[in-house]
DNA sequence: CGTTTTTGACCAGCGC
DNA sequence: GCGCTGGTCAAAAACG
């Protein structure tokens, strides 16, 4: 087993020499740790996207984008909701369909590693903006259930679990086909944030974690401390 | 004793 | 319709 959350984590998995590329033309910016509710450009949609600078290692804890909180959910995770039920946060739930989702956070996380086959790869954090312009190019059909968007990296760490700033319980653990490291779900312990992150091992490489976080926290890092501080806007581009 | 993790069961969605 | 798969639940176990 291992903690929930372990301090220093984040600097053992990307260890000495945090090296985080930065894409700034993706617009995805990581400096705010008060996110507001994020937009997509459909042109960064299907791109992929690192983060950058050394404190981006720092600001990456409790500064990962995720949901509005007033995301509808019935909050049991179970389903509930009906297929009308989708307006403003229809790009959301675009991002939360299914066939993205399950093949989106793996899949667009395997290309982007095969694109990165000669880069630097080794102490990079790298964010996946997820294949959503890929999904795009399919018809997308109405459904019942709408998911919170996504948005993974992986990192090369011993350890599973990095230390985002926040508190999670994990809920679940589950073998996934075709890989040989089980993926752990976990959820926000903080009341009413329902934010979810997933950890699992690259099948391809065990010493990568890919991490995938879903919706969008309530409420500021648990051990929120210097880097709590709220800047200005941010508006993250995928 | 309260909290967290483990783990088998259950459920929904998807593809065939 | 059925089987497969991923995601979640929840009771029990483990932990601090």
């Amino acid at each position: 087993m291992f903690p929930s959350t372990s301090k220093g984590v984040m600097n053992q998995g990307l260890v000495e020499n945090p090296e985080i590329m930065a894409t700034s033309h993706m617009g995805f910016n990581l400096q705010a740790s008060h996110l507001p509710p994020l937009t997509f450009s459909p042109y960064s949609l299907s791109k992929t996207c690192t983060v950058g600078g050394e404190d981006a290692v720092s600001r990456l804890r409790g500064n990962l984008p995720s949901l509005p909180p007033d995301h509808g959910d019935d909050g049991s995770g179970r389903l509930g909701q009906s297929p009308t039920q989708r307006s403003s946060s229809d790009l959301w739930s675009r991002t939360g369909d299914r066939a993205a989702s399950d093949k989106g956070s793996s899949v667009a996380a395997g290309e982007y590693y095969s694109n990165n086959k000669n880069g630097p790869a080794a102490n990079n954090i790298i964010i996946d903006g997820l294949s959503v312009g890929a999904m795009r190019m399919k018809k997308v059909k109405v459904r019942r259930k709408v998911r919170e968007p996504r948005f993974c990296f992986k990192t090369m760490s011993e350890v599973d679990v990095l230390d985002d700033g926040y508190k999670w319980r994990k809920y679940g653990q589950k073998v996934v086909k075709n890989t040989q490291h089980p993926r752990s779900y976990y959820r926000c312990t903080q009341e009413n944030c329902r934010v979810k992150k997933r950890i699992e091992r690259m099948a391809e490489d065990p010493r990568m974690v890919i991490t995938t976080y879903e919706g969008r926290h309530v409420h500021s890092p648990s051990h929120a401390e210097e880097e709590s501080q709220p800047s200005s806007e941010v508006t993250l581009f995928w």
